[in-house]
Order: structure tokens, then sequence, then C-alpha cells
DNA sequence: GCTAAAGTTGACGTTAACGTAAGTTAATTT
DNA sequence: AAATTAACTTACGTTAACGTCAACTTTAGC
């Protein structure tokens, strides 16, 4: 079983130390404590990869831990919570595909404005080559 | 052509007239003023529209604005804009890529969740109703 | 056994993105 | 003319997500 210290870990997903400490105060890690040094376990760090992804699509901390939380294996087994989690998971899905739109979007969008950035390029090009 | 009071468009894209105001002050907006109050014209609704769309995406106002700027048909012409138009649109996309692969990834992971779930309902249920 | 490196806990600072309150002006409505 | 109503400016407040010391303690290497 891998275990990683502080920096280790913080270097592994090129975020500082001081990130580490503050996503555990937020309750997104629970290190293991030796003495009163840090160890990250392979559950921290699926935890953090989940956490990073999520602030990457645009999820508040608060956001990450609520999904995190609700995603992680080890906590629902009664039939009230499994329900409330699948009415969460089509929840959070669709903010998704919302996003998912957006992005389309804006793709297009960068698409269109490249192609007559192009053209325009065409134009100058040939004419500068037609000298 | 459509103008807007501040109140109208900000009821249009459910954000509040005190968003628009600091949208304007980054940058991102630049209504007419008729005396002292504002008039939204298409391009700023369009500017807004796109503005909401990279907040969504979880791209600062900043740059936010920096994009939108760049796409403005209005702007670039000469040969070394266009170029870094190119450069800037090329960035701008791989960096929206990543987060698709982002995204992809958590829709792949709630799928995942929610089928494990969905079968321990169907246990749960199974022996619910055979009694 | 000592020093340097790494880790710890406060505690205050900072930036982004607005919210909110207070007081002013301008345009309607009655 | 008086009173709403909508918009404005100015300015301070707030929350999230860390950064940045400061002042220890612990651990590892020599």
């Amino acid at each position: 079983m891998s275990r990683y210290s502080i920096q280790n870990l913080a270097e592994r997903f090129d975020v500082t130390p001081r990130a580490l400490r503050f996503y555990e105060s937020k309750g997104l890690l629970a290190p293991a404590k030796r003495g009163q040094t840090r160890i990250y376990s392979e559950r921290d760090k699926t935890r953090l990869l989940l956490t990073l992804r999520g602030k990457k699509l645009g999820f508040s901390l608060e956001e990450c831990r609520e999904i995190i939380d609700m995603y992680d294996p080890s906590q629902s087994d009664n039939t009230q919570q499994l329900i409330r989690l699948c009415q969460k998971i089509t929840e959070h899905r669709s903010e998704l595909l919302e996003k998912m739109n957006a992005m389309e979007a804006t793709l297009k969008l960068m698409d269109e404005v490249e192609r007559k950035c192009l053209d325009k390029l065409m134009e100058n090009t040939s004419f500068g080559a037609s000298i």
C-alpha cells in the first residue's frame, strides 16, 4: 500500500502542501497521522484527483466534497440513501451536460473564428506571394 | 435595433444589475449611456452570453474578457494579429479539450456509481417484494 | 549530538466576484 | 407639486481558495 508525504503528493499533482492542508480542513482529504505528520493513502490520492478534476470543471470545493463523499463506496448502504444518491447523480449529470453544451458552443465558435482568420491570412499571404 | 435597460437585460440572463455594472468595470460590457443611464445593445447582449458561458466552464472574468475581445470581429486586421489570434485559439481549444476529458471521466464515473447503486436497490427491492 | 530539511500549527494577507447599504439624481405617475 | 420608481455612484462587507510569514517541533544524515 502506497503512502505519500505531503510534499510528495503535492508535487505529483502540482499543488502546494498548503493546498493539501486546506483541502483537509474542508473535509476533502483525511490523511492518517504518524505523530503529527500526515501520511496520505491511495484513497486520499484518488480523492485529490477527483477534487482537482471537479475544480477544473468549475465546481467549488464544497460541491466537490459533496459529490466525492456521495460517490465514495464505503458510504451508503440503506435504501433511502441509495435513492438519494441516484437523485443527486441525476442532478449533477444534468449540470455537467449543461456545461457540455456550453463547451460545444464555444468550440464551434472557435472553429468559425479560426476559419475566418485563416481565410484572411490566405488573402494576405497570396497577395504577398504574388510579388 | 434592440436596446435593453439594465434591469431588463439582467432579468433575461438571471443576473443582478450589480453584476452587469461589475462586468462593465472589468471591460466585458460597454453599454451606451443616455445621461448616466446605461443602454445595452445587441452586441452587449452577445458579450454577456459569452461571458456567462465562459464562467460556466470555469474561466475567470479576466480570461473571458481576453477570449471575447479577441474573437470580436471588429478587432484584428493585420497579419501579425491574425497569427496571434490563431495561436490563442489553439491554446484555448486545448484547455477546453482538457476540460472535456475531465468531464467525460466524471460522466463515466457517475454512470458506474449509478449502476452499482441501482444494482443494490434491485437487491433490496426484490428482497422486499419476496415477502 | 548537532544541524539542516521537512513538517506542524496559528494567524493574518490577498484576489475574485460580486452583495449590500447609503445617499443622489432622473423620470414617471398621481 | 409631491411621491414613487428606477438608475446611479461610492464605498465598505463577504466568501472562497489559497499565499505567506512566524514560531516551533520532528526527523534524517553525518
